[in-house]
DNA sequence: GATTATATGGTTTTT
DNA sequence: CCATATAATC
C-alpha cells in the first residue's frame, strides 16, 4: 500500500521531472521553464524525501518567493503523502524564515528577540530623520534615492564600513553629487539599532552576519538543515545567494529551481549571475531542464519562445507543448486607455457569455500599479467583479498603521518610528516642536526616545504638555503590564478602547471615516484570527500566539499573499506580482514605449532584456487565450500623452496574431566565489548600480502665479514675547515671524481678542493673540 | 497648536 | 490626476 501510494505519484511525472525528483544526495540545478510543472517537481520531491528515504521534515529546509506558494507547497506534500508530517517542514520566504532565525538568536547581535520589522515606509521615514538632524538638504538627499542605494549596498553585503571605505562606490557617490551618502548610510543603521528594528534587507543581512560570526550559529544551522531547496531561483541576490552556500556547505544538499528567462527582480538586488554560479561553486552539480510546458496552447507558447529569443544572455532551452493549437493572440488597438478598459470589460463580457467562463479565469495584467484605473472604471461600468492585488496593501493603510504602531510599541518602545507616528493620534497636545525637541535630547543623550518620555519632566517642558506625555506613557505601560495576560487579540481591543481611537473613527461618519472604521475592524478580525489558528513552533522561539509573531507575519506578508483565489471576481495587478500564476485568459494592457518597455528602463541593453523578460513572463501566464492591448494615448499626471505601440510587438510572428482590431500596422575561498571582489564590484554584478536612474527633469516653462510671500523676518537675539492681554490700537510691536508692524484695529472676543497689523515687510495681517508672539516696542 | 488651503512633484517593478 | 508637504488661518 505505502509502495502503492508512492508509485501513484512518480507516476505523473515525465523523464525530466522524475529525474529531479529522484537524485537524492549531492547539489542539483533545475532549470524549469514557464509552466514545466516546477511546483509539482518540488513538492513531489520533498514528499519523495520523507517517505522513501525518512528524511525527518524538521531537517528539510525550502525557502519560496511569497508564503502562499510555501503554503501551497505544504499542502501538496501532505495531499501527496497523506498525513501531516508536512506541517514540520521548514518553509517560507527567505525574509520569513530567516526574521523566524534571528527571532530565536537576536542577543548573539545585540539585539532582542521582539525586534520590530520595519517595511519600506518605516525605513524611508528613518533615512528621512537622519538626512535632517544631519543637516543636509532633502532634495539633494532624496530619502527614496538614498534609502535604495542603502538596500543595494546590504543585499550586496556591503556594510557601512566597507561602504564607507571603498573609493569606487565613494566616487560613485560624489558624481551623483551625494558624497555623504555613506554617512546617512552609517546613522540610518546605527538608528535602526537603536531603535531595535531590522528593516527587510537586514533580515538578510543580519542572517549572514550571525553565520559569519557564530561559528556555534553556522553549524548548529548547517547541522539543522539536511536538505535545502530554493525555488525562483532566478531572482536571488547575493546576500541569499552567500547565506545559502553557507547553510549548505556540510551536506551540499542543495536544490536550486529557476528559470533565466524569467528573471525579472533586478531592481531589488536580484541577478542571474547566481544560476550561471551555482554549477562553478559545487562539484558535480547534477542539471535537469524541464522543458515540456503544460500550461499554454501551441500558440501561445511560440509567441512566447520568439519573444524571448531576442535576449542574448540566456540558457539554451526550448519550449514545447502537446497542447492545442489554440486560438491566435489577439492584438487590440484602442484610442484612449480608458477606451482599452471598455475594450477588456467588453471582452470578459463576451467570453463569458460565449465560452462560458467565470471571473476568476481572467486576469489584467500592466507594468505599472497606475495603469489599474481606467480598468476598473471600466469593469465597474459594466458591472464585472473584480479584485486588485498590490498597489497600497491593506496594512500600509494609515488608519491600520496607526493602529498597528500602536501594538508594535507595546512590543518594542525602542521603535522611534511607531512612538512619532502616534504619539499624538489621537490628538493629546503633544505638538511638533516639543517632539523635535525631546529627539534632540534623546540623541544628545544618546538614549531613545523612550526613555525620554518616561522621564520628561527633567526636561523643562510646559505642564500641559507634560501632563499629556505622562498621560500617554502610562497608557502604554499599562499595555505593556496586559501584555502577558491576554492574547494578541484582547490586547488590541484594550489598545482600540483606551486610545479611542475605535470611538473617533466610529463617530467619523463621512464615507472616508466610515471605511477607516471598517478597515480598523478589519485588523481585528485578522488578530483574532491569528490567535485562533493554531501553528508550530520548536526550541525555544517566540510562542507563535503572540502579538509578536503577529506582528511579523503581516509586515513580511507579500500582494501575492492575498489570497480570494476562489473570489469571484476578475483578477488585476501587475506582471510582477502574476510571477508563478496561471489564468485561462490573460489581458496584458499598455503595450506602449515609455510604459512598457518602462522609460526608466531602455538605456542598456541589461534594462531591456528585463522588460522583455517581463512581456515574456505575461505572455506565459496565459492558459488559452491572451489578448495584448495598446493605447494611442492615455492619461499620465492628468494629462492626455501620446506613445508609440511597444517595441516588443514587432518581434511576434505575425502568422499566430489576429489583428483584426489592430489598426493595421503595429507599428509606427571558503569557496566565496561569488564575493570576490571589492564592494563596488559586487554592488554593480547585478543590473544598475543602485541608483534608480533619474530621468532629466523637464520644467514647466510657464512661471506660476505670483503669490504674496512672506518677508522673513529675524527677530533680535533678546526677543521675549510681550503680555498682550492689554494691547491697544496705535502701538508698535515685532512680530517672530512678520516683523515690525503697528496695531491698526483691535476685534473678537475677550477670551480670543484678534488685531489687525500693518507691517513694515508684509502688509496687513490679522493676528490671534492667543497664539501669536508679540513684542510690544511702544506706545 | 490644530485645521484648512495651497503647491509641488511624482510612476517602474517589491520582500 | 493624486498624495503629500508647506503655508495660511483660525
Amino acid at each position: 500500500m505505502y509502495l502503492c501510494r508512492m508509485q501513484n505519484y512518480l507516476d505523473g511525472l515525465n523523464e525530466a521531472q522524475r529525474t529531479a525528483v529522484l537524485h537524492k544526495d549531492g547539489p542539483i540545478m533545475i532549470i524549469a521553464g514557464a509552466g514545466s510543472g516546477k511546483t509539482k517537481v518540488l513538492t513531489t520531491r520533498i514528499a519523495h524525501l520523507m517517505s522513501k528515504h525518512g528524511i525527518d521534515p524538521f531537517r528539510i529546509l525550502a525557502l519560496t518567493f511569497t508564503n502562499k506558494a510555501a503554503a501551497e507547497m505544504k499542502e501538496r506534500i501532505e495531499k501527496t503523502l497523506g498525513n501531516t508530517e508536512a506541517r514540520n517542514l521548514y518553509i517560507g520566504t527567505f525574509h520569513s524564515v530567516f526574521a523566524r532565525i534571528l527571532r530565536s538568536e537576536a542577543p548573539k547581535l545585540g539585539y532582542t528577540s521582539n525586534f520590530t520589522i520595519y517595511d519600506t515606509d518605516d525605513s524611508r521615514s528613518v533615512v528621512k530623520t537622519v538626512v535632517k538632524e544631519m543637516n543636509l538638504d532633502e532634495k539633494q538627499y532624496k530619502p527614496n534615492v538614498v534609502f535604495n542605494r542603502i538596500s543595494s549596498a546590504k543585499n550586496a553585503l556591503v556594510g557601512p564600513e566597507e561602504y564607507r571605505t571603498d573609493s569606487m562606490l565613494q566616487q560613485e557617490d560624489a558624481r551623483a553629487n551625494r558624497p555623504q551618502t555613506g554617512a546617512i548610510y552609517d546613522a540610518y543603521a546605527k538608528r535602526c539599532f537603536k531603535n531595535g528594528a531590522m528593516d527587510f534587507d537586514d533580515l538578510l543581512f543580519k542572517m549572514y552576519s550571525l553565520l559569519t560570526q557564530f561559528p556555534e550559529a553556522l553549524s548548529k544551522y548547517q547541522h539543522k538543515f539536511q536538505y535545502i531547496l530554493i525555488d525562483e531561483y532566478q531572482d536571488t541576490n547575493p546576500a541569499q545567494y552567500e547565506i545559502i552556500k553557507l547553510l549548505g556547505a556540510m551536506h551540499e544538499n542543495v536544490c536550486v529551481v529557476g528559470d533565466d528567462a524569467q528573471s525579472i527582480y533586478s531592481f531589488r538586488g536580484a541577478t542571474i549571475e547566481n544560476i550561471l554560479q551555482f554549477s562553478k561553486d559545487y562539484e558535480d552539480v547534477v542539471m535537469v531542464k524541464l522543458e515540456q510546458n503544460y500550461r499554454s496552447t501551441k500558440n501561445i507558447l511560440h509567441i512566447a519562445n520568439e519573444v524571448i529569443s531576442n535576449n542574448k544572455g540566456q540558457i539554451q532551452k526550448k519550449l514545447f507543448t502537446d497542447n492545442d493549437e489554440g486560438e491566435k493572440i489577439k492584438l487590440v488597438r484602442t484610442f484612449t486607455d480608458n477606451d482599452e478598459g471598455k475594450m477588456v470589460a467588453d471582452s470578459i463580457q463576451e467570453l463569458k457569455l460565449r465560452n462560458h467562463f467565470f471571473n476568476p479565469d481572467f486576469a489584467i495584467l500592466y507594468r505599472t500599479n497606475a495603469q489599474s484605473r481606467s480598468f476598473e472604471e471600466a469593469l465597474r461600468k459594466t458591472g464585472i467583479t473584480y479584485r486588485i492585488y498590490g498597489g497600497i496593501s491593506f496594512y500600509q493603510r494609515k488608519e491600520v498603521k496607526d493602529f498597528i504602531a500602536y501594538l508594535r510599541i507595546v512590543i518594542n518602545p525602542q521603535d522611534e518610528e511607531a512612538l512619532k507616528r502616534i504619539i499624538n493620534y489621537p490628538a493629546r497636545g503633544i505638538g511638533k516642536t516639543s517632539i523635535e525637541k525631546l529627539v534632540l535630547y534623546a540623541n544628545e543623550r544618546n538614549t531613545s526616545f523612550w526613555n525620554i518620555l518616561t522621564n520628561a519632566s527633567m526636561f523643562g517642558i510646559k505642564s500641559a504638555t507634560l501632563e499629556a506625555i505622562d498621560g500617554f506613557v502610562t497608557m502604554i505601560k499599562m499595555f505593556q503590564s496586559e501584555l502577558h495576560k491576554k492574547n494578541a487579540y484582547d490586547l488590541a481591543v484594550l489598545v482600540g478602547k483606551s486610545t479611542q481611537i475605535v470611538k473617533e473613527l466610529f463617530n467619523d461618519k463621512t464615507v472616508e471615516g466610515l471605511a477607516r472604521y471598517e478597515n480598523v475592524q478589519e485588523l481585528l478580525n485578522s488578530i483574532k484570527e491569528f490567535t485562533e489558528t493554531p501553528s508550530n513552533l520548536e526550541d525555544g522561539e517566540v510562542g507563535d500566539k503572540s502579538l509578536a509573531a503577529y506582528l511579523q507575519q503581516i509586515v513580511l506578508l507579500t500582494d501575492a499573499d492575498d489570497d480570494k483565489t476562489n473570489a469571484d471576481a476578475v483578477k488585476l495587478m501587475t506582471i510582477h506580482a502574476a510571477k508563478g500564476l496561471e489564468f485561462p485568459v490573460v489581458f496584458v494592457g499598455g503595450l506602449e514605449e515609455t510604459l512598457f518597455p518602462n522609460a526608466m528602463a531602455v538605456h542598456t541593453r541589461e534594462e531591456l532584456e528585463e522588460e522583455r523578460r517581463l512581456f515574456y513572463v505575461a505572455i506565459t501566464r496565459a492558459k488559452k487565450h491572451l489578448y495584448l492591448s495598446y493605447a494611442n494615448a492615455r492619461y499620465r499626471f492628468g494629462q492626455l500623452q501620446q506613445n508609440d505601440p511597444s517595441r516588443f510587438l514587432e518581434e511576434i510572428p505575425d502568422e499566430f496574431v489576429d489583428k483584426s482590431n489592430a489598426g493595421g500596422n503595429a507599428r509606427n575561498n571558503g569557496g566565496h566565489t561569488q564575493m570576490q571582489g571589492n564592494a563596488f564590484q559586487r554592488m554593480h554584478r547585478g543590473f544598475g548600480n543602485g541608483y534608480a536612474q533619474e530621468t532629466p527633469k523637464s520644467k514647466p516653462a510657464y512661471t506660476s502665479p505670483a503669490r504674496p510671500k512672506v518677508v522673513e523676518h529675524t527677530p533680535n537675539a533678546d526677543f521675549v514675547p510681550s503680555d498682550t492681554q492689554h494691547l491697544a490700537v496705535g502701538q508698535k510691536v515685532e512680530h517672530q515671524k512678520f516683523g515690525f508692524g503697528k496695531v491698526m484695529k483691535m476685534e473678537g472676543a475677550a477670551h480670543n481678542p484678534i488685531a489687525t497689523i500693518q507691517f513694515e515687510e508684509n502688509g496687513e495681517k490679522k493676528i490671534m493673540l492667543n497664539y501669536a508672539r508679540l513684542r510690544i516696542l511702544e506706545n
